[in-house]
DNA sequence: ACCCAAGTGTTTATATGTAAACAGGTTGGT
DNA sequence: ACCAACCTGTTTACATATAAACACTTGGGT
């Protein structure tokens, strides 16, 4: 930015050169880990998702919530699945449009959601996709390492809350 | 949307009202688990960042990867981290701008990047937010079930060219 | 009966992510 | 010496995420 006369050499304006100890770009960093995993696998579930039934991931999500719960409200959706209300609103839009869902009077201007039998569909034909990708994931764990992995996550589960509240 | 006489009651225009089989919106579906623990992290760490230093997650993700690589390009980050390429380089202006980092000539037209006095410092300053992260979502494992839960999630880490690939 | 408070889903504005097009510089072959 | 292919980083256009504002409805208190 401002002299730069040298070639290329190593700059004696006081940059840093040697590296700093810094965990958080290694393997040993699960934070890391972590993201990349749900990364990969967000990515490919999309692009199938995309290439075979020109639905988003958000989409598929609503839908198999639907599935699991009929008859919830998009709050109880937004809810359940962690998701932001404009989100699940723009998906139910979408899956209206496409005859996917549908849906009935609810409590106070809510409306209770259900899979339409070409939504049901839908969902058996997605679902493999999903379930493809954990299988991929977990394919060189034993059943008891994949048991030990749910143990393990559970209890890393448990402290999001605390991660949300950031007290201690 | 067609014919809603009914008040509340079920549907009878064929809507699915029993819940399908579905494993993937619970806790035994190891892809949401990622997802959401991945989710709480990220999210955590964006308000941490932005409220004490006014910088974003990838700004901070630049700064660490050259905090342990001095003397990176764009490129070699943006590989380095698996980040777009335009991320990288939005990053790169930002801590430009602030001085955090400077560069020298290389090799083709690409640029060397090093952390300035005060990037060094800034780095410092921000890496224990997010070593607390880990912390805090580790706070819950003997060591013996950390060091199992790295063996395990890199073994699952193994599997992400499968799934990037996708045959099988 | 009225009005306020709370809840619904939608819209809006803003920020961020992604991928392709792009301009410039460098290399290497003929 | 030239031209084509490549690699750098940037810009562009588009898609998606997030949070606040919004209009609408309902329920409860007075």
């Amino acid at each position: 930015m401002s002299d730069e006369t040298a070639s290329r050499a190593t700059p004696a304006d006081g940059l840093v050169t040697q590296p700093l100890d810094d965990v958080v770009d290694s393997d040993a960093f699960i934070p890391r880990l972590l993201a990349l995993l749900s990364n990969a696998l967000v990515w490919r579930e999309s692009m199938l998702l995309r290439q075979e039934f020109s639905l988003g991931t958000n989409d598929w999500r609503v839908l198999s919530a639907l599935g699991v719960r009929p008859g919830s409200s998009a709050t109880d959706v937004s809810e359940f699945l962690v998701m932001n209300k404009a989100v699940v609103s723009k998906a139910v839009n979408v899956l209206i449009s496409r005859h996917l869902i549908a849906s009935t009077e609810g409590p106070r201007g809510s409306r209770h959601l259900f899979l339409t039998p070409a939504g049901a569909d839908m969902h058996n034909r997605m679902l493999p996709i999903s379930l493809a990708g954990e299988d991929i994931l977990l394919s060189q764990l034993s059943p008891e390492e994949v048991a030990q992995l749910r143990v393990l996550l559970g209890k890393l589960m448990d402290q999001i809350p605390r991660l949300a509240g950031e007290k201690t």
